[in-house]
DNA sequence: ATTAGTTATGTAGATATTATGAAGAAATTA
DNA sequence: TAATTTCTTCATAATATCTACATAACTAAT
């Protein structure tokens, strides 16, 4: 419920829990703990940790058991940890709605670091990761899939016209397009009309994505040929 | 950049490329290949692939170098696949920003489930939990299962059309839809109508849904494009 | 510094797109 | 079959966008 970040660690082995709860501490997350499948339900109930890492061998319940017990009401990450290293074991487990799987004998530094992909996936910022593009440290940022254009964090409106144009400036990033070209990209062939009508568009979507309109980072002219793209990493 | 996920796999080993390819196909993904660094950049810049399976060892640029680049303007989902298993390097890559880490020789099964996981947590297209959607604190909840509508705890009454048509926006929730893309799955494909009949339906779903039709907050238009669905859940 | 050519920019009419209400057609239900 | 609901189309109003043009600012070369 914080902003904070917490792990529940299920596994009857007092030693392992101990292991992974001090990495997880000097990586600064709040740990639970729980050593059955009856006490880790109850304590993510209780607690709803941001992650779970779940062993599979445990006295009572099986592992595979508090796992569909939890997805039937959450989504949140778990990351199974056990001795099976079965093919189908792994299969079974990521099919079960795991979001990783790692076979004892495991390195507590991987299995951190893999908290943290797991969690950075997971949580960070809930956008479609794969439809955005980022420029200059999230300064420009394009979700293909919304068709949305944030400046600095803030959503800017953007006309069918200008969107594809940048995309198209975007995609081929180190070529300069002449109007021509751009209008028969965007505008289609049969565009009968002015070229300069590209420099309008142009000019409209410096005023909504440059920092500085009058010296523009993204959209550069190219004096004498047209325009390019150029974007900062 | 439709509905259909597609994978770039990066490998000089043709032998790889190909199984993998098999696998993925075999699971109705889109596969693109590429058998160097620079060849994957090209690729990967024009096909805006869904997820990225990257060996570490290519011939020309480093995969980590590959990854870097791609990490600048995306966060597009990447697998590392490679024969390297120092923990070092397993660390160092999950550190570049990849969501994976597969150590040569591996499972293809594996490899396609862990795709899968990955796409899962990245991409829009939630597989519901439960049997009730809730949106805006309960504003807005649809039941599955009795195929009901509740706005502000009131049951709103909506026809099959308007069902299909709010249903499809929230499954894949920030997608912008064309008016065909709705038609031809809503309607199907041998629709031979008009494509402005979905303005109707939508006009109709806001009368029932948003507290404001004017300015509708869950069923946004994207001007020039269609139509998509924003909310909390 | 001058000049010819090029780009930047504000504005406004022309064009295109979306919203909306109403009505007939089609489908469903009683 | 009649009654009811739902779907589709159409006309028109309300917005949003595009284009062209005029003029200012700039660039490159003489």
């Amino acid at each position: 419920m914080s902003l904070e970040k917490s792990v529940l660690i299920v596994d009857d082995e007092i030693k392992i829990v101990s292991v992974i709860e001090s990495y997880l501490i000097h990586n600064e997350y709040t740990v639970y703990k729980a050593y059955n499948g009856k006490e880790a339900l109850e304590v993510f109930n209780k607690e709803s940790p941001s992650l779970v890492i779940l062993d599979l061998m445990l006295p009572d319940i099986s592992g595979e058991e508090v796992c569909r017990n939890i997805r039937k009401i959450s989504r949140v990450p778990i990351i199974m940890l056990t001795a099976k290293v079965l093919e189908e074991d792994i299969l079974n487990g990521l099919d079960l709605g795991a979001d990783d799987y790692i076979t004892k004998p495991f390195s507590p530094k991987q299995l951190i670091a893999r908290v943290g992909v797991v969690l950075r996936r997971c949580t960070g910022d809930r956008q479609f990761l794969s439809n955005v593009l980022s420029f200059n440290n999230n300064d420009l940022v394009i979700n293909l899939l919304k068709r949305e254009v944030k400046k600095n964090n803030q959503v800017v409106k953007v006309t069918p016209n200008e969107y594809n144009i940048l995309l198209t400036l975007i995609k081929f990033s180190e070529k300069t397009f002449t109007r021509d070209e751009l209008i028969s990209i965007v505008l289609g062939d049969d565009f009968d009309g002015f070229d300069r009508t590209v420099d309008t568009h142009i000019k409209n979507l410096r005023q909504k994505i440059e920092s500085d309109p009058k010296s523009p980072s993204y959209i550069l002219t190219v004096f004498g040929v047209g325009y390019r793209f150029d974007a900062k990493p």
